[in-house]
DNA sequence: CGTGTTTGACCTGCGC
DNA sequence: GCGCAGGTCAAACACG
């Protein structure tokens, strides 16, 4: 069950047949033990649904200060702009038939938020497109050589490829957590500063180390400087946390007490709590069997029907 | 020894 | 059809 409004929602969950405010005719005991389980969950839905509306809004917030902060590729600090070669253009193949690229990208440019951004006028429609690619640039500190997104998943590098106008090699990988997750990454540095990592499709698994991701989110919430991108996708802002930067894995045993106790703080936090709620329920409603049972569930409920 | 990375070869699609 | 360039494969290698 995605808990939103349905312009924004990235799924397009239609329960408003089943939540007709009439009640049923006749009251069995047993009917008025269901409809107190209904109003239960009629007051988790409204409660779970601001929850989400909050979180939503800090989400644009965010995104509207990352338009600030970059309102241009060339401001990102990213590559000088190419002029838009064949290359451009010739990469049209395997991404096509799961997303068209935007027009006029050479490359990895990082513009690509702009097309893919969910904000746009005709959100409602785009984000009923199955997400297949997001885009996240991330700031890095250029004395980390690795070029790696911690982004919480496990990833195998299978492939690495010089490719035109970027003196920065490309790094291909695959999701090595689950063998049969389809997602891909490709990761490519057009600039000494700033990542760009672009994933292909979508994890069929939870992600092993999201919590932790969370954590640091936490510490953007108290004010501290706190590396993060924003991927941008059909279905939303998905804030992506840089954590080669993590201070806190520096100093050893009590780093390790501070990260249990932050991890903790975080936890109770409202804001995990609904990011938990989200991600439960995006899973939830990316099952189509779930779906239909609930919306039967909710049917017997209203025998009229 | 198992796991992950590197790297050259190969495959594929598109433009000319 | 050919050449180019991105993407992938897989053997060799490195590392803990």
């Amino acid at each position: 069950m995605m808990l939103m409004d349905h312009r924004s929602s990235p799924v397009c969950l239609d329960l408003s047949v089943g939540l007709s405010p009439s009640p049923p005719p006749k009251m069995s005991a047993e009917m008025a033990d269901d409809k107190a389980k209904t109003t239960t969950l009629e007051a988790n839905f409204t409660q779970l649904s601001e929850e989400n509306r909050r979180l939503r809004e800090t989400i644009a917030y965010l995104y509207a200060n990352h338009q600030v902060a970059s309102p241009s590729p060339d401001a990102t600090g990213s590559s000088p702009p190419s002029p838009p070669t064949t290359t451009a253009s010739r990469k049209r193949s395997r991404d096509d038939s799961i997303e068209p690229p935007p027009p006029s990208n050479s490359g990895d440019a990082i513009s690509n938020g702009k097309a893919e951004s969910p904000l746009h006028s005709d959100g409602f429609e785009g984000s009923c497109r199955r997400i297949k690619v997001s885009r996240v640039c991330t700031r890095i500190d250029p004395s980390d050589t690795t070029l790696t997104v911690k982004d919480g998943y496990h990833w195998r590098k299978y492939g690495q490829k010089v490719t035109r106008d970027n003196p920065s090699p490309r790094a291909y990988f695959r999701c090595a957590f689950a063998p049969s997750c389809p997602v891909k990454k490709k990761r490519s540095a057009e600039d000494s500063s700033v990542l760009v990592a672009t994933y292909e499709g979508e994890h069929n698994h939870a992600c092993p180390t999201r919590a932790g991701e969370l954590h640091d989110h936490g510490g953007a919430a108290r004010g501290g400087p706190v590396p993060c991108s924003i991927s941008i996708n059909s279905g939303g802002p998905t804030i992506t946390l840089d954590l080669t930067k993590n201070r806190v894995l520096e100093g050893g045993a009590e780093a390790a007490t501070d990260i249990k106790r932050m991890c903790r703080q975080e936890i109770a936090s409202a804001e995990f709590r609904a990011a938990l709620v989200e991600q439960m329920a995006s899973s939830l409603t990316r099952d189509s069997k779930f779906t239909d049972a609930l919306a039967a569930a909710i049917l017997r409920q209203l025998p009229d029907y």
